[in-house]
DNA sequence: GAGTGTGAACGTCTTCACAGCA
DNA sequence: TGCTGTGAAGACGTTCACACTC
């Protein structure tokens, strides 16, 4: 894995992986103007077990009120405390294909205080074209795109072909953490933090339970 | 009552995840005329222990020869075959936006056995347009499309809005298993399976780290 | 010798049950 | 009373170390 060096893990790696989902039902539950909310409301809106919910929350803090719930307001803002969303967060996104644009149009990153800061290819004939209000530019042009900025998060939804050189230029442009759309395992330096995103993997999990439904059909026929 | 003579080898939710993984990489090494793959190997190059790897596979069958390693071509056939990939599977993508167009382009999925079979939109203005071979046809022909044909998986990629009733029309029309990208939770029956891809989730756990990077600089300055 | 297959140790995550507080 | 916060217990997953096979 990326980095073994982590000596004081304080909050678990499968709750940081579900605060973000908890943050998308809260925003939603702020917009629909709820003051307080329950741990065994909002586990159901987000598909977990109350006692997992409280105890993910207790990991950031005592943030709730007993007999009462939880001030949505209040718990937004703690999370995306934790999650480094509070202040703007800006990320890099290389490959402006398809998945790029999906990417660049995400609403879900808006909305948690995620900023896409800067498009690039370098396909000539994409730079320069406006994709989601923003300029494409070319690849080459990283080095001078993070200079002075605060981006130190790269996206990569290249071609499996060229991911490994772009994520090179990344780090050596100075980025610290890359996130991988392209099916390839990438390698970086001990001190960058990596994480791949293979697509099709969810659906080949589907595949395999619909596989088995098959098989146990067939058994009992 | 389960009939006791099918012994089913469970296989850990953890391994299966792995799976699709393993199978890139297997497919790969084929490519790269590997006739045989040591776990060592095959774990580097996908990221993981190589007795993680072992035990993996064990879960499978015994595939491999001691002293020697495994057989690339076999352990591809029968990767597959748990997965249910084998034979061709078909698959439903609703939703022809960007996120959509990128997964009916997906590397990925073609090679390693997945077909998607389908592409349905509601836009009027997408209807009967070409993308990646296949005619885009108006979601209203769900239940033409898949009748006859031995699709049951739906994958959705619509905007959020849309994508609760675009799954209860999937439901309706016999899929048994739905792979959610629209950023909410959605609910199906019983006997379907669901399961939520939500693309900020990898960001966002990134932006944690990347928080904690800079609190701990900041602490030792 | 080389490398797989696997029980056993270890660590992590989830679930339970209830203490503690508004 | 109602709901949060949390030790304890149990389930699950990973890693180790070595027996076993080619």
């Amino acid at each position: 894995m990326a980095s073994p060096g982590t000596p004081s893990p304080r909050v678990p790696e499968a709750t940081i992986a579900r605060l973000p989902v908890y943050l998308r039902a809260l925003h939603e539950l702020a917009e629909a103007g709820s003051g307080t909310v329950r741990s065994a409301a909002l586990a159901t809106a987000v598909g977990v077990g109350s006692a997992t919910l409280r105890k993910d929350l207790s990991h950031l803090g005592s943030y709730g009120t007993r007999g009462v719930g939880y001030d949505v307001e209040h718990l937004v803002a703690q999370v995306s405390r934790e999650l480094g969303v509070s202040q703007r967060c800006s990320v890099v996104l290389v490959g402006i294909g398809n998945l790029g644009r999906a990417l660049a149009g995400y609403d879900g990153f808006a909305a948690r205080g995620l900023a896409v800061a800067a498009l690039l290819d370098s396909d000539p004939t994409l730079v320069g074209q406006q994709v989601g209000g923003l300029v494409v530019r070319h690849v080459d042009e990283l080095p001078a795109v993070l200079s002075g900025s605060d981006i130190n998060i790269g996206v990569i939804a290249t071609p499996a072909g060229a991911a490994q050189q772009v994520c090179d230029q990344l780090v050596a442009a100075g980025v610290t953490s890359v996130l991988n759309f392209a099916p390839v395992l990438l390698t970086v330096p001990d001190h960058v933090d990596l994480r791949e995103v293979d697509l099709s993997v969810e659906l080949l999990v589907l595949s395999f339970h619909e596989h088995r439904k098959a098989s146990r059909a067939q058994a009992s026929a």
